[in-house]
DNA sequence: AGCACGCCGACT
DNA sequence: GTCGGCGTGCTC
């Protein structure tokens, strides 16, 4: 009897042990938990049993023995087993550490999984009984309930307002009277307070919520009440998508199109591409949600792969808000604000709405430049420049931190006078409260909400009415619903238009949008006003005039033609050193495997230095592999990854490799 | 990743 | 003579 376990190691396999001595291991479940030796000395491991078999292709006297079984009930089950080794096949990442992110930090050192007393299990009652729902709602509810019990995919498209969360909420209803649980997934924890309070309202059950802002105890209890069936609802962030379930009936992922569904350290899965897989292994349907969903999604809805279920703005509840392009090519301008747009503040404040600004650049002025010699405040670390943080008085870099005391004379012609370049929102703050003086500004960006609940704090001010003009980062554009707002003005388009990534355009059409539906409501409709140089930009004038969809359509005709993705598929290899030559060494080693490895259908890009070619002291490069069949890449990757990872300059750099990148930065 | 082993420089 | 620097190699 051999016991083939995971352990968290950066190694791609999976280790033989005997069994215990002295332990009746017929019953022993695949998934538990064991305590094994691993390595010199007299260390030990938390181990998971993965497959039990009667041979070993390692020399039987070499095999060391389990020291002890933890969990006589298996915490894991063979599906969940399942799809772990095929997170760990598809992304390349080593098994043992795949497995343990499927644990919380408490059970992976080993400790008992078992709840504490206080645990009083709410009886599954469903209260409530629905709400009215409109004709579009209930076909999306109907369809969906129709899948019960079996695998399907559906994208539910619907704007802010269409009463997307009240179809989830009903076909939630229909799985728990199967006896089913659910499992929903979010992009942020700044969205699971409203949509928490909302489940928590509606039914009378025992919820649990998991996100990384919580206490390990809490998800731990979160990830037991799940597994052992006691909470027939999950609500989570992605890292919840692993917990098991007792009774999976279905999976819905809200704002699919988002990117924080992908993993961007470590095992650099996509929790929306994963849930699919999990949804397909348990045989039950999964609800993809967004008002601006992802190119790939609206792909496969035209590949016939998912069902496409569509929410029209509701009559009378529409908040659809109007948009416009305000061409700012020599306008006035004071401080990033066109005099056009200071007139239609004012306009609106003086009616008592509020207004919201968007900039997605913190700090005073992106840049510090010596107007007597041209000097620039550069990073020492980055290939950056510092920004400018006029309220601490300080000169940072927003990639690794450094901080510099801002200076008044220019250190290196000791006599010329330092300009700011650009803008931040300090500096639009400054302006604002200078021109509307009667009026409260209020500013929200990672730097005026670093404090722990304030920016919930801040967000009370607005919904109260105590804030005329918001002024905030893209942390704005996601959730919150301001019903006051009646003005939205995004103040610089443009420099989302002309990126080397491809993914730019998307990203800037669904930030567009969804920023557009934080204001308004049906009686006070909003306004976005962007203020663009491209005017004529077809990427602006096609989502302006007719809408996301058809944005998307020409946007994946765009794809198809440079046959990128979802029309083709890619996989990111990355690489980081303190020295320039060890890194590009490194590369070059990869490719040698690569070409040791003949298979035309993949195309190697690179390497070249990624988008910023040092960050932190350490230099980096970049290896794109593309093809046009999934397969061939993946058959390409699994053959060099471990090669890859044994090479002895990988221990000398930082490497990793993205599976389907959004972004290839 | 850890962690032990091993082969070279400055200390009691 | 020994403590310890981190290069190298291994983990069932």
């Amino acid at each position: 009897m051999i016991f083939k376990v995971a352990i968290a190691s950066p190694l791609y396999q999976l280790f033989d042990y005997l069994p215990p001595l002295d332990v009746e291991c017929d019953n022993v479940q695949l998934g538990a938990r064991l305590v094994v030796p691993f390595g010199r000395g007299d260390h030990k491991k938390i181990a998971v049993l993965v497959e039990i078999t009667d041979h070993s292709d390692f020399a039987l006297h070499k095999l060391k023995r389990v020291e002890r079984i933890i969990d006589q009930h298996s915490l894991l089950s063979a599906h969940d087993l399942t799809l772990l080794h095929w997170v760990s096949r598809y992304y390349h990442y080593p098994i043992g550490e795949v497995i343990s992110m499927a644990f919380p930090a408490a059970l992976r050192q080993g400790k008992a999984a078992t709840l504490t007393a206080e645990t009083s299990p709410h009886p599954t009652e469903l209260s409530n009984a629905a709400l009215l729902s409109n004709p579009a709602q209930q076909t999306a509810i109907d369809a969906v309930c129709a899948s019960l019990g079996q695998f399907a995919v559906f994208l539910l498209e619907g704007v802010t307002g269409s009463g997307k969360t009240e179809v989830y909420l009903q076909i939630i209803h229909e799985v728990l009277k199967r006896g089913q649980q659910v499992l929903v997934l979010v992009p942020e924890i700044s969205l699971t307070p409203q949509l928490e309070a909302r489940f928590k309202h509606r039914f009378a059950v025992n919820i649990a919520v998991s996100h990384s802002k919580l206490t390990d105890n809490q998800r731990q209890k979160a990830w037991l009440h799940t597994q052992q069936g006691i909470s027939p609802i999950l609500l989570g962030t992605r890292s919840a998508l692993f917990t098991p379930f007792n009774n999976l009936g279905l999976i819905i992922l809200d704002e699919e199109h988002d990117a924080s569904f992908k993993q961007q350290e470590g095992v650099r899965f996509s929790a929306r591409d994963t849930a699919i897989v999990r949804s397909k292994l348990l045989n039950i349907p999964i609800l993809l949600g967004s008002a601006t969903p992802s190119l790939e999604s609206l792909h496969n809805v035209d590949k016939k792969r998912y069902q496409w279920l569509h929410l029209p703005e509701r009559a009378g509840y529409s908040i659809k808000p109007v948009l416009q392009l305000l061409d700012i090519r020599n306008k006035k301008m004071r401080e990033g604000l066109s005099e056009i747009l200071l007139v239609e503040i004012r306009k609106t404040l003086e009616k008592n709405e509020q207004v919201l600004l968007f900039l997605n650049r913190r700090g005073f002025a992106p840049t510090l430049i010596c107007h007597g010699c041209g000097w620039v405040a550069r990073c020492q670390h980055c290939e950056a420049n510092l920004v400018i943080h006029a309220d601490e008085a300080l000169l940072r870099c927003h990639h690794c931190g450094t901080e510099h005391r801002l200076m008044n004379t220019c250190p290196a012609c000791k006599t010329g006078e330092l300009t700011p370049l650009g803008l931040g929102t300090e500096r639009v703050e400054k302006v604002l409260t200078k021109v509307f003086a009667n009026k409260i500004t209020l500013r929200l960006d990672r730097d005026s909400t670093k404090r722990k609940g304030s920016l919930e704090d801040y967000l009370e001010q607005i919904n109260q009415g105590e804030v005329d003009i918001i002024l905030g980062t893209q942390m704005l554009a996601k959730g919150h619903h301001f019903p006051n707002v009646t003005l939205v003005a995004i103040l610089d388009v443009d420099s989302g238009l002309f990126s080397i990534d491809f993914h730019t355009a998307e990203k800037l059409a669904q930030l567009i949008i969804q920023v557009s539906g934080r204001a308004g409501r049906a009686e006070k409709p909003g306004r976005v006003i962007m203020q663009t140089r491209q005017p004529d930009h077809p990427l602006l004038t096609t989502l302006i005039e007719h809408g996301y969809q058809r944005f998307a359509q020409s946007a994946l005709a765009e794809r198809k033609a440079a046959q990128l993705p979802p029309f083709s598929y890619h996989a990111l290899l990355s690489v980081q050193a303190r020295d320039m030559e060890l890194a590009l060494v490194f590369l070059q080693a990869v490719i040698d495997l690569a070409q040791q490895t003949p298979n035309s259908a993949v195309q190697l890009l690179g390497p070249v230095p990624a988008p910023m070619a040092k960050r932190a002291g350490f230099y980096r490069y970049q290896l794109l592999f593309q093809s046009g069949q999934r397969r061939d890449l993946q058959s390409l990757l699994t053959t060099i990854i471990p090669n890859v990872a044994k090479l002895k300059i990988a221990a000398k750099v930082r490497w990793s490799l993205d599976v389907d990148p959004v972004d290839l930065y």
